[in-house]
DNA sequence: AAACGGCGTTAAACTGGTTTAATTTCCCGC
DNA sequence: GCGGGAAATTAAACCAGTTTAACGCCGTTT
């Protein structure tokens, strides 16, 4: 059950049995049916949930009702509204799955221990949170400097996989374009 | 010399009299003339440059030779091709001094032998980069949902020191606007 | 198997933002 | 203080991406 979770944290520090033992008895395992929330916005969200398996999507809904992807994850990663986690404040976005889900979710004071018990879990996290600032980064940048088409084609170079599991009208929403426009790019993309 | 940085540092950990000494010993200053380079695209980025005094900006150059700013920083603020910092490869973008700039660098070995020896600096640049991705979310939401006007007034709200500091274009870089049409949005807020 | 509703596609009108280019203003180096 | 070059402004033509609406294709429900 705890296979997964393990690996992941081997990839990056390495643990004795008594702390793996403290670690997954920190976690709390959660599963959820396709389309249902692991966070609404206005809740506070109380975990980090790693993702053992399955797919989902956090957004926000805007003043005009618009719906903005922010992020995808899948398995081996981890999802949150991490400012609503970290603060106790109510969450902006949403979180569904867009499948079946099982997660394990990590509380604040969970971590918290961890990081006193286990120090090695600093390093951790900071290595987790320096990988998405530069993940960020790259975004931010396709963002100011390319095309629909640009970011479009990135966007399946880099993550293949998430591109053929997502329905076509999030990727859009995620990538700043509309669902029209991308199925435009799409064709055009096919007569090449 | 080392007051602003300890002071910095002390807002998130607490460092005993030899760690504060150990901390500014690996601590290279460097000063910069206006329109000098930090980093240029090409080099490896070898340190993380915490700013004393003066202001910055990062940006690329796109094959069509076109600038696109990443991040202005200003004092109390750190700036590195965080990429190339992290792995010795090549800085995809240029760091510019926009003002005389004085700075206190780290290199990676330093920052490794703190991280070894005052492993509270693991927490201290954890919350950095736990900071700098909330920031960097934010940016990412703006890009995808909001108007350009949206984000210029956004900017001023929340930066309007920088705002006030930097070349008009630089900003309207940053927001992924033409300069020309930040202009026009000036003129529209002036008559309103 | 019929009816429903959500999703992707197509086409056409439209608009927010770009491009180009001319004019003015502002630095700042001498 | 003066001259030159870069930065900001204005106007007009232009284009990338949006909006609206109609249609066809599943997959689900009944």
């Amino acid at each position: 059950m705890f296979d997964k979770i393990l690996a992941h944290v081997a990839k990056h520090i390495s643990l004795t049995q008594e702390e793996q033992q403290l670690f997954t008895s920190l976690l709390k395992p959660r599963k959820l049916l396709r389309r249902q929330f692991l966070v609404q916005a206005g809740d506070i969200c109380r975990y980090e949930s790693f993702i053992v398996s399955g797919c989902l999507r956090s957004y926000i809904t805007d003043a005009d009702g618009q719906e903005h992807v922010l992020h995808f994850a899948i398995e081996d990663w981890w999802i949150s509204d991490f400012g609503s986690f970290l603060h106790h404040t109510p969450s902006q976005t949403n979180i569904e799955a867009l499948e079946p889900v099982e997660t394990l979710q990590l509380d604040l004071a969970s971590l918290e221990r961890l990081y006193r018990e286990i120090p090695a879990f600093e390093r951790f996290f900071r290595i987790l949170h320096q990988n998405a600032y530069l993940a960020q980064n790259e975004r931010i940048l396709s963002g100011i400097s390319r095309t629909a088409m640009e970011r479009y084609e990135a966007f399946l170079k880099r993550y293949p996989a998430i591109a053929a599991r997502v329905p076509q009208k999030h990727l859009a929403s995620y990538l700043g374009m509309t669902p029209v426009f991308m199925s435009q790019l799409r064709k055009k993309r096919m007569e090449r």
